[in-house]
RNA sequence: GCAGAUGUGGCCAAACUGGAUAAGGCAUCUGGCUACGAACCAGAAGAUUCCAGGUUCGAAUCCUGGCAUCUGCACCA
């Protein structure tokens, strides 16, 4: 959409000479203040080449362009030249796209490649804690954002269903004289496996050898032992269970759970190939493959005992990704603390002779820090009494916004779901609104109030545009519309952040940052309500033209909102 | 020690990747509901963008050198 306007102003200053058309979109600028126009062109480059100032050049050139079509005018100001559309031409442009483009609008044609996101890949065995929905929500926007701009997504869980852990679960279960009969595996639930955990860290305190035992224990499990592996599905089918409850709640979804487990038997072929290719190293019993003309260390393939570790398994994993998927990219949705193993793997994969190995991103992000009892930002513990169970802050947003419900809006339906999708929303909002590799400071007060910049906020502006279609009873068309109904400033300062919808996808696709589009979803939430408050539109002259606007702002926003992988809200 | 991330009003932070007077939110102060949904809007106040140099017509943004905070650095994942 922009672009037909930025193309038709290169043509006309083009046309002047002096400078290409690609010479002048490059140049070409949005002005952040609207009262500077919708495109500016700084003259400051062609000061030296035309060996006049600035400011000159610009008032030349106001005079000798060509206003295209569409456009009011065009002004000089101090060595920039602003362009200035058309506030009718503009709407009526946009809002006719969006009508029939729907929430498409903005998306980018399908271009035939394959993009593999891991994301969310939490531990079996263990509550996802609050933290894990940093890996899980920006994986889930990503993959929403990399699809609309044209790609084909292949979602994965790669679940860390294997390793040491489950000597750990295993160890203590037996030692503890849990019951193994069918029945009762079938009846574990994930709280057991935390309580095993917690056991076995005390008693391993005690008596260190334990950490031996469970390490023999893994073996076992590697080795294929099938009462240990009957213990281990039973612990994983238990996880799961949790893990679905809580990503069905939040909307997140995956096309394969290839877990660890699923590339263990391909990792004998991996060790041969390594071995073949002589990248294999003895050190200290251990066998590893050197990356020192990297200046990197070392990356660990086979423990002293024989058992792999987690960077074996991701070199199978990314294989068998590249086999089945040929992908173009594949992101790894990991926080920021494991960029040293990613390095590591990549780097062992290149020098297997994988030029495809440059096609793996790590995708990092910051920690999840909560004010401590000095007024300090910490990882880990959260301020006396409160949770760090992903279940329990989700189900405490919950609580609150009921309370609010049954305050404004007591005749809801559905208030119990909507309850949890506003909950959703509002945690997802808080997680994905700044970019990714801050620090997110969780600040549990601050995080539920649920005013401002909140998902709450953005979901509120959506129920207010569909508050109002609604009560119209009729949906209006593009031909019921007079356009001078909508050139006022809060009209013009909507259907100019509309316009922009294409550019924010591709931009937060390319930098892999779903946060740009979270501003933009405030931007338009904040445009919409102002609008909103501004301008009557039931019962007014100018009814059919304001609703048709409100319809197409719902569109936009309906989508932003999905595309951040939030459930956009009808009623709330 | 080495490597990476971060440093912007009291607090949290954005900035089209080098453009105009550095967004927005929280907290503070002021005003607006017999409501197209006030989970909102309007206004006030609050900034030496960590420090020192450099490049540039122009720097929060790029370069050099510091400082601070956090994270990672071979048998956990």
């Amino acid at each position: 959409m922009t672009n037909s306007f930025e193309q038709a102003i290169a043509a006309s200053v083009a046309a002047l000479g002096t400078l290409t058309e690609s010479e002048v979109l490059a140049l070409l600028a949005i002005p952040q203040d609207p009262s500077h126009g919708d495109f500016s062109l700084p003259c400051f480059t062609l000061a030296k080449l035309l060996r006049k100032a600035p400011k000159a050049i610009a008032e030349n050139l106001a005079t000798q362009v060509v206003l295209p079509p569409g456009f009011a005018k065009v002004v000089p100001v101090n060595g920039y030249l602003n362009f200035y559309i058309d506030r009718a031409f503009l709407m009526q442009q946009v809002l006719g796209e969006i009508t029939t483009k729907g929430t498409q609008f903005g998306h980018y044609p399908r271009r035939g490649e394959r993009v593999v996101i891991d994301y969310s890949s939490p531990n079996i065995g263990k509550e996802l804690a609050f933290h894990h929905i940093r890996s899980t929500m920006i994986g889930s926007s990503l993959s929403r954002i990399y699809h609309a701009f044209g790609y084909d997504v292949v979602r994965i869980n790669h679940l860390g269903d294997w390793g040491t852990q489950f000597g750990k679960l295993i160890t203590m279960y037996l030692r503890e004289g849990l019951p193994t009969d069918p029945a009762s595996l079938a009846t574990l639930e994930i709280k057991d496996l935390n309580q095993l955990y917690a056991s076995f860290s005390k008693v391993a305190k005690e008596n260190p050898e334990l950490e031996d035992e469970a390490r023999a224990a893994f073996t076992r499990l590697e080795n294929g032992d099938p009462f240990h592996r009957t213990l281990w599905t039973a612990f994983k089918n238990a996880t799961l269970k949790e893990l679905d409850r809580l990503y069905t709640q939040m909307g997140v979804v995956f096309d394969h759970y290839t877990g660890e487990s699923f590339f263990e038997p391909q990792i004998p072929a991996v060790l041969a190939e390594l071995e073949s290719k002589k990248l294999l190293v003895s050190s200290q019993e251990r066998e590893v493959v050197l990356l020192d003309d990297l200046d990197l260390p070392p990356c660990l393939i086979r423990k002293s005992d024989g058992s792999t570790l987690y960077a074996t398994r991701d070199l199978a994993a990314a294989l068998h990704r590249m086999r089945e998927y040929q992908f173009a990219k594949c992101l790894y949705v990991v926080d920021q603390g494991q960029a040293l193993h990613f390095k590591q793997v990549f780097a062992t994969l290149a020098k297997m002779g994988y030029d495809w190995s440059n096609r793996l991103v790590h995708i990092p992000f910051g920690l999840i820090l909560h004010l401590n009892e000095e007024g300090k930002w910490e990882k880990g513990k959260t301020r006396s009494g409160h949770s760090s169970l992903l279940r329990d802050v989700l189900e405490a947003a919950k609580e609150k916004i009921i309370t609010t419900i049954r305050e404004k809006n007591p005749d809801l339906e559905n208030a119990d779901s909507v309850a949890t999708q506003i909950a959703v929303s509002a945690l997802a909002f808080n997680d994905l609104k700044n970019r990714r590799l801050m620090d997110v400071k969780f600040d549990w007060d601050a995080a539920l109030s649920f005013e401002g910049a909140t998902g709450p906020y953005i979901q509120n502006a959506h129920v207010r545009l569909c508050s109002i279609g609604r009560k119209a009873g009729y949906v209006a068309e593009a031909s019921q519309v007079d356009w001078s109904f909508l050139t006022d400033d809060h009209s013009y300062e909507l259907v100019r952040i509309l316009t922009r919808k294409s550019e924010k996808i591709r931009q937060a696709c390319e930098n892999d940052e779903p946060a740009i589009l979270a501003q933009y979803s405030l931007e338009i939430a904040e445009a919409a309500h102002r609008f909103i408050h501004h301008n009557r539109v039931l019962g007014t002259e100018q009814e059919r033209s304001r609703l048709f606007l409100v319809q197409c702002t719902q569109i936009v926003l309906e989508d932003v909102l999905q595309l951040l992988g939030v459930f956009p809200i009808r009623a709330m």
